[in-house]
DNA sequence: CCGCATCATCGTGAAAAGCGATTGTTTACG
DNA sequence: CGTAAACAATCGCTTTTCACGATGATGCGG
């Protein structure tokens, strides 16, 4: 089997006309060359030199000449697979996301906008799904608001309290009681995830609020809020505050939405996704609570 | 460095999912593909496989992919190579041959087809130049008519007589004196490689034909003979024979033209050329005389 | 005919490649 | 819960390859 050392020899030989000041290029001696020059030769089953002898320089043979074209794009590809794999030593390469809708409306651009200026040259592929069942085989990292079982690993981000949202007028201002919700009409997510998990505790307190509309959008929720058509219990992240709203904690608070950051177990990170996980977790944890 | 070995380890194991799968396919133990990707790992800087343990398969890491794509790419190449190789030593390749407008009219036809029916898969180009001193660097044969300087290797073909071409009446069948040809109008070649030879050797014995044209097209001299212009002093090989032409030898008979095979000298041959140059010879020998 | 430049060859020591056996780990199955 | 099976890592060892320096062979130029 040719090796891409001997190539590098050939190659050298045939720029420099000669086996001596090829082995000084290389760093090699003379006898060193000769060897990997016979090595090739039986390799290829011929003389790919001819030598003269005396002070003339050595030249290429027909069959030399074959294994020089290809020997010399051998090693071009072969110097740009070291690069390939210094630039992704440093931070260059892909990375494939998972998100939701739902999810990261805060989190995640920032997590990107970091993670780009860090290395400008990278991939990034988001993949957003909308599901009760992520499949991970695919991605490298995945933001999601809940545990899944198989084969997992999960770092916890941070907890997003659920508040009542209403319009400035509606409701007296400061914290609201959970009991206040029994037949408040409200809007809200489609009962998946989160928002399942939350109406689940609700029914069992025997509070019943009203839900006149769900959707996915949480600008549309919002919107609804502000239109009048109700109040809105969603995740505080998922809420863009502003001063046509009004936050209400609530009390006795619900269990908070847990965002958590998800990969395959046991799988070597890319310096990529590590990059990715250490930013996640400070941005989650600089994050501003309830203003 | 990378090796091509470790590559085609590396590719084993992602494509079997064990080392030792990857192992027996290899031909190799299963400590030594273990010690063959701690090499890969050791030049690349990280993991290339994640081992999860027990009989679950080993899974590529985002550096090991990157180093994988790459290297598959490399060895499909390097088989390549060996592929050109074989085609070369089996007689595939190329081969540039040099000739003459005024040689070979007979010879190269023959010796082109069967060097095409032997090897169908070579690409055999041919470069004409009408000159005294031809450059061979870029060639690996050359037919010429005479005798040249350098370091040049040379094989002679075959004796090409000169012969006297009339109309049939315009001359007695049979040998031709040479002195009949003082005061003769003749056609001929322009007066450089061999021509010049022949009209030297005509002056030294004061024979002084009267040219009246020249041209260097064979075909363009028998016409000329045929329309009655004159008779011609040519080469053998360079006359269409049929029965509008009358072909007599010359007595005594002028110094054959000589046709040679020539390369530079200490030049190893590809086995096209070393072919082209054993079917040149033989084809040369079975030559028809005159007829 | 003798230096000069060059490549081939040989002997030696070092590095590596490969192997077999063993160990440790994880999974699957009773 | 314990055991067997599958698997990779590791260690000691042998064989092969690699690289070197020295020496010999060859062709060229004065």
């Amino acid at each position: 089997m040719y090796e891409l050392r001997h190539l590098a020899t050939l190659v050298a030989v045939a720029d420099e006309g000669s086996f001596g000041r090829a082995a000084t290029r290389l760093g090699y001696t003379q006898s060193s060359v000769s060897q990997q020059i016979a090595v090739l030769e039986k390799a290829a089953g011929g003389p790919l030199f001819d030598r003269p002898g005396g002070p003339k320089p050595v030249r290429i043979t027909p069959l030399g000449a074959v294994l020089l074209e290809h020997g010399r794009d051998l090693l071009a590809r072969a110097d740009s697979m070291a690069d390939a794999v210094d630039r992704f030593r440093a931070g260059d390469g892909r990375i494939d996301i998972g998100t939701f809708q739902s999810v990261s409306n805060v989190l995640l651009p920032t997590v990107i906008r970091e993670l780009r200026d860090a290395h400008p040259g990278c991939d990034i592929r988001l993949f957003e799904e909308e599901t009760d069942e992520p499949d991970l085989t695919e991605l490298d990292l995945m933001f999601f608001d809940g545990h899944v079982g198989g084969d997992i690993e999960h770092l916890k981000l941070l907890d997003d309290p659920h508040v009542l949202v209403t319009r400035p007028g509606d409701f007296p201002p400061g914290p609201a009681r959970l009991d206040q919700l029994d037949r408040l009409p409200l809007v809200a997510h489609p009962a998946i995830c989160d928002q399942a998990k939350v109406e689940q505790i609700l029914q069992n307190k025997g509070i019943r609020p009203h839900f006149v509309f769900r959707t996915i959008g949480n600008e549309a929720l919002l919107a609804m809020v502000r239109a009048g058509l109700g109040a809105a219990v969603m995740p505080l992240l998922a809420v863009h505050q502003d001063e046509t709203l009004a936050i209400h904690e609530l009390e006795p608070a619900l269990p908070p939405r847990e965002i958590f950051l998800l990969w395959q177990a046991g799988r070597t990170h890319s310096p990529l996704a590590a990059h990715a996980i250490e930013i996640a977790q400070r941005v989650a944890a600089g994050l501003p609570k309830i203003s």
